[in-house]
DNA sequence: ATGAAAGCGCTAACAC
DNA sequence: GTGTTAGCGCTTTCAT
């Protein structure tokens, strides 16, 4: 009776529905969505599983999914999981509260666990992540774009003598676009001097730039695989060396974080869209949802190039 | 009888929970927790509502929280709400999951929302908003601390002729330690120009700034209440003003985000602890949930100084 | 349109 | 230590 209720397009006089309204307001009644969902046999809990919440791309990128589970009426449970092992533990808890799927953007799961994902049917999508196991759908940039467009964008303001900063944990996300670049400039007769960064951060750009710093003479052109990376860099070399940027050296990050636009910066870059990945990953998984026997897909984001003044003007 | 094998203390014989368990690997077989929930009565999921989640101290917090959630077994959905509607609606969505408690980042809740928590009994945990209505239990910083902190860093650090930069609208932590500065100041026969901001962002620092400037000869030392608001104060000065800082003009922050470290700002400022802040939170609020009829806590959070390099070595 | 009963996956309580 | 049963809050089915 009470549950007619709430149901909709349940057989229910206007009148007797009313009254259970009146009713549960006086009482302070809700409906339990987890009873109900056991009954239904299907939850509106989905799982977020994230890494380095704290940097601002991720952040943007947490809060757009966020978001738009919500606004698709389901529920994010937050994992925040910094090493591999955190990951799959939380995974692992993630299937005893029949979360009706998952979206990873972390260290990459295991591929027992992406099996497992696929014995208990959860779908999974994973956000610029590598994995040779089928299952899971996947939001990706093309990172054969980006490296061009890095490419592209150094030649195309004049630099001459290209080179690249990534970190040396190999991401695909990351040093996939690193590798694409270099590849890039190779197949146009460009050769790059790679520089390797600790991880991504802001302190490893920082650091990095020590070396990069010695090798000034021989590079006028630079592009950071994440903006953080290049922010560092241009600290420490404006700070350290005194370089003129652009004029001395040219620069180009990726992501397009809030602090690139920033007045210190002001930092050219390959935007992500961090909301068109978050919505395109939530499609994803709700088509999965609702289509739980189709092939797996791939998402592949265009990014694009942000000038600001660390290039110059092309002419 | 599969039941026990998985219930710590349960009677049960080594043996048949090795059976148990093998059984389960074999099928694939996960505890849902969630009918647990529904018999023993207690749910182990707790919200976080959160706005502004791409902002670097806000990220850091809800990242803090959620861990300290998961750390504890609690099980943290995310919910993002920029308006106060929102958060109203997703406060009373979270009513319906049998929520064991709720902590709250954003607007304020509506006083109803909060009489309503009371009376569903779901510890409801504020941070650093202020509210009337009793209930809830609250962690804040300690604002007038923190005023009396900015007026002494910059005192100390030699400057005369005090200013502050505010957001316009109030709010409890951010306005109330601007005021808490402007009264120090006065207490201590010190008056203190007061610019009003659009909001606490990057932006409305850079805007601010405008007037700051055609005000620079009537000030020495700067507090601004957000490490956002003087990282854009900053970069407009020196951009538009060419102002030295710390000679020609101090400037203290408050938060100590990530960036205030960075080299191109090396922002004196007042740490708020994000973790602490965070750890305090779910403190309370198991707490709450053990003891349920305890009165209402605050737990005050002190603040500390930071000197880098916007402030004047003291001597 | 309404009432009653069965059952979702689980635990608690009571027998043995 | 083990088997059985009732019932958590809900929806679904089958009567009425």
């Amino acid at each position: 009776m009470v549950s007619r209720a709430y149901t909709d397009g349940a057989k229910i006089s206007n009148e007797s529905r009313k009254k259970v309204y009146e009713a549960a307001e006086k009482l302070g009644y809700r409906v339990n969505y987890l009873a109900r969902g056991l009954q239904t046999r299907q939850s509106n809990l989905v799982g977020i599983v994230a890494s380095a919440l704290d940097t601002p791309f991720r952040a943007r990128q947490v809060k757009m999914a966020a978001r738009e589970f919500i606004r698709q009426g389901y529920r994010p449970m937050l994992m925040v999981a910094e090493t591999p092992d955190e990951v799959e533990q939380l995974i692992s808890l993630l299937f005893s509260y029949n979360v009706a799927g998952m979206l990873i953007t972390s260290a990459t799961p295991s591929s027992e666990i992406i099996v497992e994902s696929n014995n208990l049917s959860v779908p999974v999508v994973l956000i610029n992540r590598e994995t040779e196991i089928v299952g899971p759908d996947k939001v990706q940039i093309d990172i054969q774009q980006a490296g061009k467009l890095a490419f592209d964008m150094l030649i195309r303001s004049g630099a001459k003598n290209l080179a690249v900063v990534r970190p040396v944990s190999p991401s695909f996300s990351v040093t996939g676009r690193s590798d694409a670049f270099v590849q890039h400039c190779s197949e146009n007769g460009y050769s790059a001097q790679v520089f390797n960064a600790a991880s991504q951060s802001y302190d490893s750009g920082f650091e990095v730039a020590g070396k990069i710093g010695l090798a000034l003479d021989r590079i006028d052109g630079l592009f950071c695989t994440t903006d953080l990376l290049a922010i560092g860099v241009m600290d420490r070399l404006r700070a350290d060396w005194n370089v003129d940027i652009p004029n001395g050296l040219q620069i180009v990050g990726f992501d397009d974080i809030e602090q690139a636009k920033w007045g210190s910066y002001q930092l050219s870059t390959i935007r992500q869209d961090a909301k068109e990945q978050a919505c395109a990953a939530v499609d994803l998984m709700l088509d999965r949802i609702e289509n739980p026997d189709r092939d797996p897909k791939i998402y592949l984001q265009t990014v694009v190039p942000i000038f600001r003044n660390t290039t110059q003007k092309s002419q």
